[in-house]
RNA sequence: GCGCCUGUAGUGAAGGGGUUAUCACCUGAGGUUUCCAACCUCAUGUCCCGGGUUCAAAUCCCGGCGGGCGCACCA
C-alpha cells in the first residue's frame, strides 16, 4: 500500500459506505456541493451537537439561529457587499488574473469606486502594464461576486439579498436581545450552526473548499477594557504556534498557552482562552493532537474587521488545512450595523468605578418669554442655547441651526450651575469570534480515523472514530438467524434504541466476521453478538473495535453501562 | 478562469471502430457454518452528457459537465 493512494482508497471507501458522496451525482456533478450519506449524516450531526454543548455548557452562551437569506444592507455594514464584490481584469497574453482596483491604485484616487467601464478606461488610459508580463492587454473588467445573489419578492418591490457567507450576522443582528436575555451583563456569546454558501471560483481538494457549507460559530461579546480572563496556568500541553512572521517574536514554537499569552504571541486573554477551548473541542472529536497547530495572521492578510486573528490548521491529506479561525472582531460589527440600521442600540453599559460629577455652567432658556417673542423660532433657540459651548454675557448673537441670527437679551435666559452625576457610560462591545469550517473538520477527523492493517495476511480497514462523533453507539449482531438468535438480537436493539441519544444498529446479513468489518470500516465503536449461549443465560458477547478484544456479559449489565456511556469500563 | 491529465456496475480496474462489454470485490436470495471479509449456487447492476465523423462509436473528433495537478483566486 503505497502512501500516496491513501486518499484515493479513503474516498472510494467514504462514497461506498455512504459517508461522503458527490452531490447531484446522477445528473453529472455539481463541484462544490457534496452529500452526507446515511452514515455521514449521523456523523456530521454528532459533530455539530458536540460543539454546541461544547459552548452552551460555560453557562454564558446560548445558541440561536437565524435565515440564510440576509437583505443586501446588513452585507453592506458588514462590508461583504464591498469585500465580495471585487472587479477582476485577465490579462490577455499570460491569462493572470487581478484585483482591476488594486492595479490602479497608484494612478486613481479612490479605484474601488469605479465600476466596470470605468476602471477598463482607467486601465488603458493610464498604459497599466501587467505585474507578471509587462503585456497591456486587459479583458473588460468583470465582478467576481463570491456571494450568491438573490432577490426577495416577486415583479415590482424585489429586494436585493444574498445568501449569508457567514453565520455570523444573525448574531450581530440579535444582539439587543442577547443584550436583554444576559441582564444586560457581559461578557456573553451567542451560536449558531448552518450552512453558509460562497461562490467559489474554483472548488477544489474535496471537501475542503464547498460552496454550501456547514459553519459553526461564536460570537463572544465583551468589555475591551475588562477582558475576561482565565487562568491557563495548569494547562501544560505544548502546542505548535506560528506567530506572525512580522511580529517581535515570529518563530514558530512548541509553548502551552499560559505562556503564549504571556510572551505576548497571543495579544488577547480571551482569545488565547478560545484558542485553548478550540483545541479542547478538536481533540476531544478525535483530531489527532500532533496535527493541531494555530497561525497567526500576518497584518497584511488580516480580515477587514479583525485586529488580532488565529487560523487552526489541521494536518491531513491535503496538507495543512485551515479549519477554525479565530478572530478578534473588535466593535466593527456592531458599529457598522449601528451606523447602517435603524437601531441605536447595540451597546453595552458599563459602570464607573464612582460615579463622576460633572459641574456645568448654563444658560437656562426662559421659555416664558421666549416663546412668545420668537414663536416658531423658539425650539431652535432653546436647542441652539443649550449647545453653547461658553457662557456669553447677554445680550449676544445666537446663531441657530438653520444659520439665522437672534438676538437674545438678559430677561431670556438665567445663568445656572448645574451639577449631574453620571454613573457610567454606553459602550461599544468587542467581539471575539471563533468561526468553524464543519465539513474541513470532519473531513480531518476521517482521514485521522481512517486506518489501514492487516488482518490475516489481508488488508483491513477500521475507522477508528471517537465514540462521541460514531455514525452508531453499538451494532447488534445475531452470530446465525436462527434458533431464536434473532429474535433475542433484533428484541435487543429496540430495547437499546429506546435509551435517550443512544443509537443502535442491527445486522444479519452474511457471516459475522463480514458484520464485523462492515462495522469496523464505518467506525461503530462496539458490538454485541447473540449467540447460542445466548438463548440459554441470556448473555452476550461484546466486542471492542479498536483491537477486536471480546468480554462476555449479561444483557442487564450491558444495557446498564450503555446508559452511563462507560462502556469500556466493563473490558 | 487558463494549461496539462482524466471519466467503464456501489468500489477498484481491463478492453479500445464490428456478435450479447470483461474481471475482482461489494450488494441481494438460497445453502453451509458454534465468533472475525471462508465456501457453494443463483441474481441485480456499468461505458458522464450532447453534438459530429462513420454502414457501424463505449472506442475517433468537438463542446459541456465532473475529477486530479499546476497557475490565478480563496473576508
Amino acid at each position: 500500500m503505497s502512501d500516496a493512494q491513501r486518499m484515493e482508497r479513503l474516498s472510494a471507501m467514504l462514497k461506498r459506505r455512504g459517508i461522503i458522496l458527490p452531490a447531484f451525482e446522477i445528473y453529472g456533478g455539481l463541484s462544490g456541493f457534496i452529500d452526507y450519506g446515511p452514515v455521514g449524516a449521523r456523523i456530521r450531526r454528532r459533530v455539530i451537537e458536540n460543539w454546541i454543548n461544547h459552548w452552551t455548557s460555560h453557562g454564558d452562551i446560548v445558541e440561536i439561529n437565524s435565515p440564510t437569506i440576509t437583505p443586501h444592507p446588513v452585507l453592506v455594514a458588514s462590508g461583504h457587499v464591498g469585500e465580495f464584490n471585487d472587479l477582476m481584469t485577465e490579462c490577455g497574453k499570460c491569462t493572470g488574473a487581478f484585483r482591476a482596483d488594486q492595479l490602479a491604485e497608484n494612478v486613481h484616487p479612490n479605484p474601488d469606486s469605479l465600476n466596470s467601464d470605468e476602471i477598463d478606461a482607467v486601465l488603458l488610459n493610464e498604459n497599466i502594464s501587467c505585474p507578471n508580463c509587462a503585456e497591456q492587454a486587459w479583458t473588460p473588467a468583470r465582478p467576481m461576486n463570491l456571494m450568491f445573489s438573490t432577490t426577495i419578492g416577486a415583479m415590482k418591490s424585489t429586494r436585493q439579498a444574498y445568501m449569508r457567507p457567514e453565520t455570523a450576522q444573525g448574531m450581530f443582528m440579535l444582539y439587543p436581545s442577547l443584550y436583554r436575555h444576559f441582564r444586560q451583563k457581559l461578557p456573553f456569546g451567542a451560536i449558531q450552526t448552518g450552512k453558509g454558501y460562497r461562490n467559489e471560483i474554483s472548488p477544489r481538494q474535496g471537501m475542503i473548499r464547498l460552496r454550501e457549507f456547514n459553519m459553526a460559530e461564536l460570537e463572544y461579546f465583551i468589555d475591551p477594557e475588562n477582558p475576561p480572563t482565565v487562568d491557563l496556568t495548569d494547562r501544560k500541553e505544548l502546542i505548535s504556534f506560528i506567530p506572525d512572521p512580522l511580529g517581535s517574536n515570529s518563530d514558530p514554537c512548541h509553548l502551552n498557552f499560559a505562556n503564549a499569552l504571556n510572551e505576548g504571541i497571543i495579544k488577547h486573554p480571551t482569545v488565547a482562552w478560545f484558542l485553548a477551548r478550540t483545541w479542547d473541542f478538536l481533540v476531544g472529536l478525535g483530531i489527532d493532537s500532533a496535527r493541531i497547530r494555530f497561525r497567526q495572521h500576518e497584518s497584511t492578510e488580516m480580515a477587514h474587521y479583525a485586529s488580532d486573528c488565529w487560523d487552526c490548521e489541521i494536518h491531513g491529506e491535503h496538507g495543512w488545512i485551515e479549519c477554525v479561525g479565530i478572530a478578534n472582531r473588535t466593535c466593527h460589527d456592531l458599529q457598522q450595523h449601528e451606523a447602517h440600521s435603524t437601531s441605536k442600540s447595540l451597546r453595552a453599559w458599563r459602570d464607573f468605578e464612582s460615579p463622576r460629577k460633572e459641574v456645568r455652567e448654563v444658560l437656562a432658556p426662559n421659555t416664558a418669554v421666549i416663546g412668545p417673542v420668537f414663536k416658531g423660532q423658539a425650539g431652535a433657540i432653546v436647542i441652539a442655547l443649550g449647545e453653547l459651548t461658553e457662557l456669553l454675557e447677554p445680550p449676544f448673537d445666537l446663531k441657530l441651526a438653520d444659520g439665522s441670527t437672534v438676538e437674545i437679551t438678559a430677561e431670556m435666559v438665567t445663568p445656572k450651575t448645574i451639577e449631574t452625576s453620571v454613573a457610567g457610560e454606553w459602550f461599544t462591545p468587542h467581539v471575539i469570534e471563533p468561526a468553524f469550517g464543519i465539513d474541513r473538520i470532519i473531513w480531518h477527523i476521517l482521514d485521522h480515523s481512517y486506518s489501514e492493517t492487516e488482518k490475516s495476511g489481508e488488508e483491513y480497514t477500521v475507522l477508528r472514530l471517537a465514540e462521541s462523533v460514531a455514525p452508531s453507539d453499538i451494532i447488534i449482531l445475531p452470530l446465525f438467524d436462527k434458533d431464536g438468535m434473532g429474535e433475542i438480537a433484533r428484541k435487543l436493539t429496540n430495547q437499546i434504541n429506546s435509551i435517550r441519544m443512544i443509537k443502535a444498529e442491527f445486522d444479519n446479513s452474511r457471516s459475522i466476521g463480514r458484520r464485523y468489518a462492515r462495522a469496523d470500516e464505518i467506525g461503530i465503536p462496539w458490538a454485541i453478538t447473540v449467540d447460542h449461549t445466548t438463548t440459554e443465560d441470556l448473555s452476550v458477547t461484546i466486542r471492542r473495535r479498536d483491537d477486536q478484544k471480546q468480554i462476555r456479559s449479561t444483557i442487564d449489565d450491558v444495557i446498564d453501562s450503555l446508559t452511563k456511556g462507560n462502556l469500556g469500563s466493563m473490558f
